[in-house]
DNA sequence: AAAAAAAACGCAAACGTTTGCGTTGTCAAA
DNA sequence: TTTGACAACGCAAACGTTTGCGTTTTTTTT
């Protein structure tokens, strides 16, 4: 029994804390009051919240502790006030993007919606790109809040943890509490893909996904499993492929599963971990002399521009960008605000994203067809 | 071959024509530039777009027009700063609430996170109750943006139009161009219960809904033999009911199931518009001396909390309040803050709130079972 | 040690509203 | 005609920031 994941996924937005409920002391320290603590003037502080210069670092550091102490949170209204934006939020691109190819187009969209979205909330968004670790300490330094996409690893986290910047992960996993990550339920995308090719009648089913060493492939085989265990399906482990890091594409794929479809003992539908997974698997079918879908059926994952144009056209999962933005943007704001002080811990949270089935031509009903009454 | 439902409903946020981009003639005009043109005090101007007294009609009516026509639209951030919300939002609840009766639970959960989610953006709510049109105009008076909720007829919707005042439609519809509605997909949840139940076996399934005449009980229907039609599945005319209005209840429901479920040709699955209607179908099935899910599978909707206690527990769907309340207090800030001009015609939209499938024990698989491998 | 340069800090103006209070104008009662 | 009363309007202070510029302090150079 498979709890609908999206019921937990958005839930993580009410349970934040509300900013004046975390305030123990009284009323609102606004920057003045700060200032008459300190016995300094308005512009010395505000210069120091703001990493502006002309101030020591002494002094700098001595406001940094009292802003944190009396949980000082700068209005954000004032801020718009002076038309700047009240938070900067940096979107950090792995490595992989800025170095040999340009960004890809699905990144260019997200890009685009990003900042529009976070724009009619007053924030701005700033495009990073770097090469390492040092490169991202430099710029992590101006931004409110970390969105990291792409591929990274550990180190970079903890470089942008240090630095006392929330940060949030897209289809990553950190250990450390001020960051927070978004990911696709995929569990919940394969359950799906193995209840819909079941009520097609569907019983010989096999799976390709990645290497189990990274979680979100991990997530596909566990949950393929269970889900043919939950619909009485006859799992069987042969049929479950897990393809190394360097085979994980489309040629791998191939290779993979053509003697599979040669023989006659084979499923009559595969789910992949992703499109082009599923390309291959494509490819192979056709090199063994079957049709799409008569034969065999086929399941894809993300979308990619290219599966709609195939023929027949592929039934995949897309997990919508409007609502990637909109909970990114949601979540950066929410992480952002809290700023000073940011040891008050949010709990280390995995929003899910819930994918959007999309049925396409590459699946048949292995039932009789049934005259259309009423 | 039905396209999923959520690809296109959260969409509707990004294609909103953004504030400034419909601005034609130039920069943006604050209330000085306003007061200017107009040979009026800064004061005087603000006191008429805002409805507060020391202003005669004439030069209020004319604040009105010129602030219209050049496009003029108050800055939320100078407005925060005097604390003053920047907009109010009005929750209209349905005569009915009002009336016999005490607000229902899941209302007043709403209510309160409606405002906490508004609140994080400067947005004041009122919950508004109302008697008759009268009542109701004089309410939506203060109000920027309205919010039904309940059962209104159409001359409600006309009031608030006439005033000028944008509206947010829950589960329901009407047919002006500055009222947007949000309801639940219910032809997506069908298709999942379809296709879920089919999964596990079912071929013999049934639906029983509401009267036709309110388009959401007409969508249960369609999309049920949409559905069944997709998975090659046998439809039978004489097993989908729609209660008629003072019908569609449990007990209504209870007495038009009892006598299908006494004969042996009955089905092995029966799939509700509602989870009162389940209930009922519930009651039928155990008076029939059937047990659930042995004899028959159960599929309700609306995810009522009695159904959580019942034994075995009911499969349901649910609209996850966290993400109405999102979606809700979204559009209410982008039509509010369009208030000035509200001619700025957005089109009518209808954005769709995926259900989530809560699965529990009232359906079992009508498959052998199948030792758990691997 | 004096002078120049640089760094650290304070002052006050701006940002676009709302609103209390004072001023002007209008109309009816004395 | 004078005197209120009251409505309509203008003036200016406040809201919490940021930032240019002037002033003070510290550091460096001669």
């Amino acid at each position: 029994m498979i709890a609908s994941g999206a019921l937990q996924s958005m839930s993580a937005f009410m349970t934040f804390e509300s900013p004046e409920a975390a305030a123990g002391e009284s009323a609102k320290v606004d920057i003045t009051e700060l200032a008459r603590l300190l016995g300094l003037s308005i512009g010395t502080v505000s210069r120091s919240l703001n990493n502006r210069p002309g101030v020591s670092l002494k002094t700098r550091k001595r406001v940094l502790a009292a802003a944190k102490e009396h949980r000082y949170s700068p209005s954000s209204a004032a801020r718009q006030l002076k038309d700047r934006p009240s938070l900067l939020v940096g979107l950090f691109f792995a490595p992989y993007y800025s170095a040999d190819r340009e960004i890809n187009p699905s990144a260019l969209g997200l890009i685009e919606r990003l900042r529009l979205a976070l724009k009619t909330q007053g924030v701005d968004l700033k495009v990073l790109y770097f090469k390492d670790n040092q490169d991202l300490k430099e710029q992590a330094l101006e931004v409110n809040v970390g969105l990291f996409y792409g591929h990274f690893d550990e180190s970079s986290f903890a470089v942008v943890h240090d630095l006392g910047i929330p940060a949030i992960l897209y289809d990553k996993q950190s250990g450390f509490a001020d960051q927070i990550s978004v990911v696709a339920d995929t569990r919940q995308s394969c359950n799906v893909a193995v209840q819909y090719l079941a009520a097609l009648g569907h019983e010989r089913i096999g799976m390709v996904t990645g290497p189990a060493s990274e979680f979100y492939y991990l997530a596909y085989k566990e949950a393929f499993i269970a889900s043919m265990h939950e619909f009485s399906l006859p799992l069987r482990p042969d049929w479950v492929f897990e393809q190394s890091a360097e085979r994980c594409n489309q040629e791998g794929a191939c290779e993979t599963l053509l003697p599979l479809l040669q023989k006659t003992d084979r499923p009559t539908a595969l789910i992949f971990a992703s499109d082009w997974l599923a390309l291959g698997g494509r490819k192979a079918a056709l090199a063994a002399g079957l049709s799409i879908p008569e034969d065999i059926s086929l399941v894809g994952h993300d979308n990619l521009p290219i599966t709609a144009e195939l023929d027949p056209p592929l039934t995949t999962f897309d997990i919508h960008l409007g609502r990637v933005v909109q909970t990114l943007a949601q979540i950066a704001i929410q992480l952002g605000s809290h700023r000073l002080p940011p040891g008050n811990s949010l709990e280390n949270r995995t929003v899910l994203l819930l994918p959007d089935f999309v049925k396409r031509g590459s699946c048949r009903s292995l039932r009789p067809a049934v005259p259309a009454a009423v």
